[in-house]
DNA sequence: GCATGATAAATGAC
DNA sequence: GTCATTTATCATGC
């Protein structure tokens, strides 16, 4: 449901994102977010169940899967494990008030 | 049992609720009295949460949304500005 | 219909 | 690597 835009050109040759015109005076514009599809969330939780920490290669398979830069996996894993973080401190401190209803 | 709460607890995080608006006072109060570092610390999120009776994730998201949403437009925020102005200049005075 | 709180990409400090 | 943040997007309140 989502054709990616982040695909645009460069066959994930990866690493580098910032394929521009070769403008010596980038002006570092910010990527804009870009929310990902169902199928891309789907296969990064799957991986994240079996490893939530990724290696190299995997990571390498799955941009190239997803169409995504290397660093796009590696950031969205970086941010998924600060949200499994704050899932756990909210689920105690939400069934640590309560006596089991 | 268990699993029905455990999805009431999912599906419920999202779910928004506006604050009172004695919390929001109060944030409001912070924010416009720190206008030029408007980054409270940890011990002031705190302090924050505590006053207000959420929890410091909702302190920290409320600063996010209001930092770039003051900096968005603050024309639309001069009126509310100036009232908190005011506000914490007569409680200087006394 | 926007205001508002929470979440999802992306950056940068350390 | 973590983690506070910026920014856009989402979902809801009213």
């Amino acid at each position: 449901e989502n054709t990616n835009p982040s695909s645009s050109g460069s066959t994930h040759s990866a690493t580098k994102e910032p394929a521009k015109g070769a403008a010596p005076n980038a002006p570092r514009t910010r990527k804009k977010r870009c929310p990902y599809s169902k199928f891309q969330i789907r296969e990064l939780e799957r991986e994240f169940f079996f490893n939530v920490y990724i290696n190299k290669e995997k990571r390498l398979q799955l941009s190239r899967m997803l169409n995504l830069t290397d660093r796009q996996v590696k950031i969205w894993f970086q941010n998924r494990r600060m949200k499994e973080k704050k899932l756990s401190r909210d689920r105690l401190q939400y069934f640590s008030g309560n006596p089991l209803l | 049992a268990v699993m029905i709460l455990r999805s009431r607890f999912l599906d419920a995080r999202r779910k928004r609720r506006n604050f009172n608006k004695q919390a929001t006072e109060i944030l409001n109060e912070y924010f416009y009295s720190h206008l030029s570092n408007p980054y409270p610390s940890e011990e002031a999120k705190e302090e924050l949460a505590k006053k207000c009776g959420i929890t410091v994730s909702q302190v920290s998201n409320w600063f996010g949304n209001k930092r770039i949403r003051y900096k968005k437009n603050i024309g639309k925020f001069q009126e509310e500005a100036n009232i908190y102005a005011a506000k914490t200049a007569v409680t200087a005075t006394n």
